[in-house]
DNA sequence: TGCATCAATGACAGCGCTGTCATATGGCGT
DNA sequence: ACGCCATATGACAGCGCTGTCATTGATGCA
């Protein structure tokens, strides 16, 4: 009469000793024909696979990882879901790692690098082939971990700094100044920036190049600045926006800390009645599909995000096949000329 | 000399044994301090802690799952990643089982149904805690599966159907007549739609929803309709519109499949010179925090998404503590009076 | 004082699978 | 006829941990 709860545990999952029972062969041979290994002749193939049917067979991944020393899981940790930047990179890499077999497990931690080392500690106690990080600044423990692991490291977005292991991604400081050097070409000298909250380094590295260029190429400071405590989001650079040029209206561009804040401010001109771009000139950064589809398509730096997860995962592969994938890969990024500059 | 690679293994990786070995008590005592089970006298605690830096110990919950026969994982398969929703739900999820010490593991489908029954079997391989799956309609070899596991199972977004065990979501029926009564009520009469892809069955709800609440109340049907052959985008809803509005310019409401569509539209709109909402009325559905930035707030049905992350998180914890959460849990739905209607 | 109770710790087996090595079988060249 | 190799299969141990039950003192209470 109880009415126990056995969350945990369906009520007797068939295990391979029953479906060798069933197909009448070895455990062995059963587990050779549900991975695909070793030589196998067809009849007991068929054998095994009809007892697999009969049985509802489903594999137990945490007693094959416990004794073959290593799951299939890929780590991943990200710092955050909340624009299409990460999700874009999380599909490209689950679209190039699946064909080996491989899942990942992702791990959240709105921009906190200690719960990017909590984050790291938890994946690795699944022993995973690899372990995917977004930038290379973390906290020292969370780097001795990585690197007492013994799995493949792969460090994504930025390449500025010094890999644990291997790299994937672009320079934000060149991405910055490649911004200020298309509004200086535009003919823009009242340059401003609108950021967000001070979790994201690389913003902050574009930012760097975003004033470093100015100084260097037109001797040019930033004419003004609002940065919102908060992530990044549409309605944050909306209000943004509107804060900046309420204390700087002399501004004639404006530089964002990446497209959700860009787009903020450009629904932000068309309601305060801007124009844009005669008056003031918007740049973001991202490329995302969205903001091309404005009446006026945002002119953005993009970054190839959804290829930056893929090459992760290319690399990933070719690294635990053995191969010796480049350390570093630089993917680069586009300046898109679109309508607001 | 061998340059083997070893990518799956630390170099040699600290066992529980040797933490216990270091702290001078059994494996059992140094299970029971990481664990935090059972009673532990401060003083051995302090020493096995001790032992755990020392060795830099890392639990293997590879083992530890197989023992306890179960992990402490939560498979999570998810339709798409590539409008803020599904993210929205998971971030949701993450946070309310974050204090469980329960970890999500993602896998996307891409509204195919076929790869959805290979994500569980793949999921079910983890012998997860509970599985949460988005929709009520799946393969019947996907339902036998979910079913035969004895895991908890909860299925997202909707409760129009026949759940496994727990559903936790909103009537996209019920959601879509809410739209067509507000355009009855705001006076339209001459109401078209936009729709995007096949795969998702939810928006094919509220479009039913859409054209039953019509008919019913004011004998109407849609006055026009076109559906793009593609996932939502912004990009897709601004063709579509401009594609429909060919066809069929007399139209003074449009409803969208959700609200990355609808924002298509919206730039239509802007870009072609057609005033909203005094001669198009747009309606989109979601509720996304960008669609609320726009110079014309959008006018949309919201649906909590983190909120519905959240809820299933909680009933999960309910059921894994043995409680008995409601079979079904509706979270409703809000009409958010924009300016675009 | 004697006995139940509780806190603290340990011994042992086994979770379900796979790596390693061994074995059986058949074809083939010489 | 003989060894040799490739193919196909199996026996066995053990991966690292935890559930179960046992053990040891110390404590409470009649």
């Amino acid at each position: 009469m109880s009415n126990e709860h056995r969350p945990h545990r369906a009520v007797s999952a068939a295990t391979l000793a029953d479906v060798a029972r069933a197909a009448g062969v070895s455990e062995i041979t059963a587990s050779r024909v549900v991975r695909g290994r070793g030589p196998i002749s067809a009849a007991t193939r068929a054998k095994v696979e009809a007892a697999i049917a009969a049985v509802g067979y489903v594999p137990n991944r945490l007693a094959g990882g416990l004794a073959s020393a290593g799951s299939n899981l890929v780590g991943v940790v990200l710092p955050s879901l909340s624009n299409s930047v990460f999700p874009d990179v999380l599909s490209g890499l689950n679209g190039a790692i699946a064909g080996e077999r491989l899942r990942t497990l992702v791990a959240v931690t709105d921009y906190d690098l200690d719960a990017e080392r909590d984050a790291v500690a938890a994946l690795l106690a699944w022993r995973p082939a690899a372990l995917v990080l977004v930038g290379l600044e973390h906290r020292p423990e969370t780097r001795e971990m990585l690197a007492a692991s013994g799995a493949t490291i792969i460090e994504l977005m930025d390449i500025e700094g010094d890999p644990v292991d291997l790299a994937v991604g672009l320079s934000h400081t060149a991405a910055g100044a490649a911004a200020a050097r298309r509004l200086l070409a535009r003919g823009r000298s009242r340059i401003g920036y609108v950021g967000h909250g001070a979790g994201d380094l690389r913003a902050a590295k574009r930012r760097a190049g975003l004033e470093a260029a100015l100084k260097r190429d037109a001797n040019l400071t930033l004419a003004g600045a609002h940065v919102v405590d908060a992530p990044s989001s549409v309605g944050a650079g909306r209000a943004a926006l509107a804060a900046l040029l309420e204390v700087a209206p002399e501004l004639d561009a404006v530089v964002f800390s990446n497209d959700d804040m860009a787009l903020g401010g450009a629904f932000h001109c068309m309601a305060a009645g801007v124009d844009v771009p005669d008056r003031l000139a918007l740049v973001g950064f991202n490329g995302l599909e969205l903001a091309n589809a404005l009446p006026k398509p945002l002119t953005t730096v993009r970054t190839a995000r959804g290829e930056i997860g893929r090459i992760a995962g290319e690399v990933l592969c070719a690294r635990l096949r053995g191969e010796t994938p480049p350390k570093v890969t630089d993917v680069g990024f586009d300046v898109v000329a679109g309508g607001t500059d």
